[in-house]
Parts: C-alpha cells; structure tokens; sequence
DNA sequence: TAGGCCATCTGGTCCT
DNA sequence: AGGACCAGATGGCCTA
C-alpha cells in the first residue's frame, strides 16, 4: 500500500528532525517564571527618573515624518533622533501592552508545537527550535505532495 | 559555572 | 496622539 510507504517515510522524517540537532533540554515541561517580576521591579524606579523622559539630546531636533523613512532594520546611526515623551503611566500601559502582545505570540508558538510531530523526545521544544521543525515539516510536506 | 532560553522593560519606528 | 511592532538590554532559571 502506498500509505504504508509513506507512514514509513514520516516516522523516517520525524526522527530526523528529531535527531538532527535537539539536545534533551526543557525535560521539565515548561517552565514557569511569570510572576517572578523580578525586572518590573527592577526598572519601576526608571519610572520616576527625571532623565526618562528627557528633552532631546545633543541639541538633536525632531525631523518631519517624511524624512525619517527608513525601514526597520536600518542602521541605528542613521535614524533621526525624535523622541517621544510618555508619562510614567503610559510607559506602564505600554508595558502591560507588549505583555498581552508577547503572551499571545506565545500562544501562537504553543499552537504550532502542537501541529509540529515530535515523538522521540517529550521535551519541550523552543521557540527557534519550532520554527526551524515547521519549516522541515512543510518542506517535507510539499515535497511529498509534489510526488504523488 | 557557562551557555541557552525566556520574560520583561524600554525606546525607536511605523501605522492608523 | 497613541497603539502595534521590533530589537536591544538585562537578569532569572535550568541543564550539562
């Protein structure tokens, strides 16, 4: 039967990628350190520093929008020197912000996990660990589609 | 103890 | 103006 072929070829795949270069990490389960807050405490005084939310510096000027154009990954000594000043509170709703925005990137990883096979190890994979499996597995996938 | 991984904070930039 | 996104910095936890 040809399913039998392939369900050989996919375990075959699976502990591949699974051997390939996956340390026996994380064999604990994930880990838990939220509610540590250790850096929120650390950096709530940065909150009240009077340098936080200075003036410019080095007399810089903030430019108009549309000279500062530049795409994301453009060398930092280009880039203009607009500042923009929040409150302590709105540093705090920013944080609270990217948070929520981490948590559901998380999320989003703990989904792929589960679509990702992994059977040779229980461990939890990592995050570049996952996003390397998937792009294995899709290739390995369209290849398979590709031959029949 | 070093190195990997992660959570969190932070400031810059983009976008609405 | 403010939220989303991003990357750098920092420090804690865990494992070899």
């Amino acid at each position: 039967m040809e399913g039998l072929g392939q369900d050989s070829m996919f375990i075959n795949f699976v502990g591949d990628i699974n051997v390939m270069a996956f340390p026996q990490k994380h064999a604990a389960g994930p880990k838990e350190q939220v509610a540590t807050a250790p850096a929120f405490a650390r950096n709530q005084t940065r909150i009240n520093d009077s340098s936080w939310s200075r003036e410019l510096q080095d007399g810089a000027r903030a430019e108009p929008l549309g000279a500062q154009s530049l795409g994301v990954g453009s060398p930092r000594c280009c880039r203009s020197k607009r500042r923009r000043v929040i409150t302590g509170v709105q540093r705090q709703a920013a944080n609270v912000r990217e948070r929520k925005r981490m948590f559901s990137l998380n999320e989003a990883f703990d989904e792929l996990r589960r679509k990702v096979p992994t059977f040779a190890y229980e461990k939890r994979l990592s995050r570049i660990e996952t996003l390397r499996l998937a792009i294995i597995y899709i290739s390995f996938m369209t290849d398979l589609l590709e031959s029949t």
